[in-house]
DNA sequence: AGAGTGTACTAGTAATCATGTTACAGAGGG
DNA sequence: CCCTCTGTAACATGATTACTAGTACACTCT
């Protein structure tokens, strides 16, 4: 349905928690949408269920997926994300790893720039969560 | 006399790395300055001599220092450092990386690229490494 | 010769990752 | 009411890797 695994040197929970945030964040997959089910997606994957139960876990605890027991899992609504501290916590572990992963590949502080603007780019049509 | 290590999550060696990769992408360390030696750092730091020589180890595969048995480690001089194509990957991945883990937070682009700029404002006057 | 340097090899411990199994609790359709 | 599907939890296990430490060796320079 969604996922894709590979000879990916990431560990397989991770592919699944970055491709499904990616999607969310996109808004390929918006709001509501449900998501496959922890066992069907890990026979999709020709994974182990608790492997899916894991990525779900971490995107739960990142307040993008919400499940209900019985029921599924499903995107949550915009707004009822992490509190401001966490945000801000993270923004700069990512900054502080980004900053520390280019710092001396020799690209101009400039091009660094124009290259992360690009990258951030599928986000700008996407989650209808800004404004 | 350089560095630290803290109640950190990281491993000894990364903070290292990390704190020394960007003592030298700010130009606190130029080019030909003298590392201490593995032995001296690891008693300062009260860890393994190993883990110090991990550290210059992955500093040296990035061509940022080079090592000199019997004498010495030195930073290297700007230029010959990485191939074209290793620095476009590390790039990418770094970009990809920091992505994925900014996307959901909740930012807009703008406020992202804002941010980055001012971390990456140490490195405008440092290296000497541009232009 | 000696003291200081980096390096290579080895070993042991810990952590990570994926899997398998079992069990439980809630929701919903016959 | 039952049966099936949902998510969740708690294990145990095996494989693999990460991390640190120990030991020995090779080089340089005084």
């Amino acid at each position: 349905m969604i996922e894709v695994v590979t000879g990916d040197s990431r560990p397989i929970f991770r592919q699944i928690v970055d491709g499904l945030r990616m999607k969310i964040a996109t808004g390929e997959l918006p709001p509501g949408t449900r998501l496959p089910s922890v066992r069907g997606l890990a026979l999709q994957l020709t994974v182990n269920f608790n492997t899916v139960a894991k990525a779900y876990g971490e995107l739960t605890s990142e307040g993008l997926i919400e499940s209900r027991k019985g029921v599924g899992v499903f995107v949550s609504p915009p707004r009822q994300r992490l509190s401001e501290e966490e945000r801000e916590r993270r923004l700069g572990e990512a900054l502080q790893h980004f900053t520390s992963a280019v710092a001396s590949l020799g690209f101009s502080p400039d091009e660094l720039l124009q290259r992360a603007a690009e990258a951030l780019e599928p986000l700008r049509r996407g989650p209808a969560d800004n404004e």
